[in-house]
DNA sequence: TGATATTAATCAGGTCACCTGATTAACTAC
DNA sequence: GTAGTTAATCAGGTGACCTGATTAATATCA
C-alpha cells in the first residue's frame, strides 16, 4: 500500500487536471463549436467514432456495443443523419434492423477526431511519456478488474470497443 | 519535441483511461445512487464543494467562482435548496443579493465527496506516485498557458478556484 | 400453419447539466 | 429623480442519457 500523503497528492493532482481540462474543453466548446475534445466518449461522437471502427452495422449493433439503450443510440443516430455525417437504411435481409453507415463527411470527422492528439503532451519528455503509459496501463487493468467484478457483461464490451477503438495507438 | 510514437501511446492510454473511468463512473451510478465520481466537478456537487470551501458566499459570488451563468447557479442551488443541503436567505444589506449556506448534511457530503481518494492508486507504488504527480503537474501547467492564452479572465478564475479546492491536497 | 414469443426500432416523456434572452426588483450615480 | 447597473428569476432550448409502452417483422413450436 503505497503512501497516502504521495497518494493524495496524486490524487489531488489528477482532480486538478480533469478540473483544469474540463475548462479548457468549455472554452474550445464555447468559442468555436468544434473541437471537443470529449467528443469521442459521448453522445453522438460515440456512435461516429464506432461507425469509424466497423462501418455499417446495423443500429442494434451499436447500442449493444456502445452499452447504450436503443432509444438513445435511435435519438444520436436521427441527430446524425440530419447533420448528414451518417446514414440510415432498412436491411433488405431483416426488415426490422437498420443498418447505418458513415457519410463521407462523417468518415472525415470521426478521422479528425479520433486521431487527435492533446498538445499538452508536447511538454513531456520520451522518459515521462514511457512513465505515464505504464502508470496510465496499471491503473487502467485496476479499472478493468472493478468492472469485471461487478458486471461481467459490461466488462466483455467494454474491453471490446476499447480494442477496436485504440487499435491503431498501441502498436 | 518527443517521440510521436510515445505521444500516441501514452495519449492512447489517457483516452483509454478516461473511457475506463467514465464507464466505472456510470456503473456506479446506476448500481446505486450515490458515490459518483464526477460529482466534485459538475452541477450540483460543484456548488456544494464550492461552499464547503467558502460557506456563505452570494450566489453571484458562486457563480462567478465557477464561471457558471447565473441560471445555472440559480437551477443548481435551489435544487440543492429541495434536497435540503444548502439554505438561500436575502441579504439584509443589500435585499438582492441571496445568500447560499451549506446545512448540516450539505457538509457532510461535501466533506465526504471532497475527500475521497480514488482506490486505483493503491496500484501504484511511491515511486510511481510521484512520477505521476510531476507529469501532471507539467501538463496542468501547460493547460493554464493554454486558458491564459485564450481568455485571461478565465485564467485567475480557475487558478483561484483550484488554490481554494485543492488547498487541502498539495501540502 | 397459425398462435405465441422475441426482436429492432420508434414514440412519449423524464432527468441532469448547461445555455441564451427577457424581465423584475433593488441599488447606484449623475 | 431619472437613468443605468446588478442579482436573481422565468421561460424556453440543447445534448446526453434513461424507462415504459407500442408497432412491425421475424422466429418458434405445438
Amino acid at each position: 500500500m503505497p503512501n497516502l500523503l504521495k497518494k493524495k497528492s496524486a490524487a489531488g493532482k489528477l482532480m486538478e487536471f480533469n478540473m483544469v481540462r474540463h475548462t479548457v474543453d468549455n472554452m474550445y466548446h464555447r468559442n468555436s463549436d468544434q473541437g471537443e475534445r470529449r467528443f469521442l466518449f459521448q453522445g453522438q461522437g460515440k456512435i461516429l467514432v464506432a461507425l469509424y471502427q466497423n462501418d455499417g452495422i446495423s443500429q442494434k449493433e451499436l447500442a449493444t456495443s456502445l452499452d447504450l439503450s436503443a432509444q438513445s443510440t435511435a435519438e444520436f443516430v436521427n441527430k446524425l443523419v440530419n447533420k448528414g455525417l451518417v446514414t440510415k437504411e432498412k436491411s433488405t435481409t431483416d426488415k426490422r434492423v437498420s443498418i447505418i453507415k458513415l457519410t463521407k463527411s462523417g468518415r472525415e470527422i470521426a478521422t479528425k477526431e479520433s486521431e487527435k492528439i492533446p498538445e499538452f503532451f508536447d511538454v513531456l519528455t520520451d522518459e515521462e511519456l514511457d512513465q505515464f503509459t505504464n502508470i496510465l496501463t496499471k491503473i487502467n487493468t485496476k479499472l478493468y478488474d472493478e468492472i469485471n467484478e461487478s458486471n461481467s457483461s459490461l466488462f466483455k464490451k467494454t474491453q471490446k470497443i476499447v480494442k477496436e477503438h485504440f487499435r491503431d495507438w498501441f502498436l
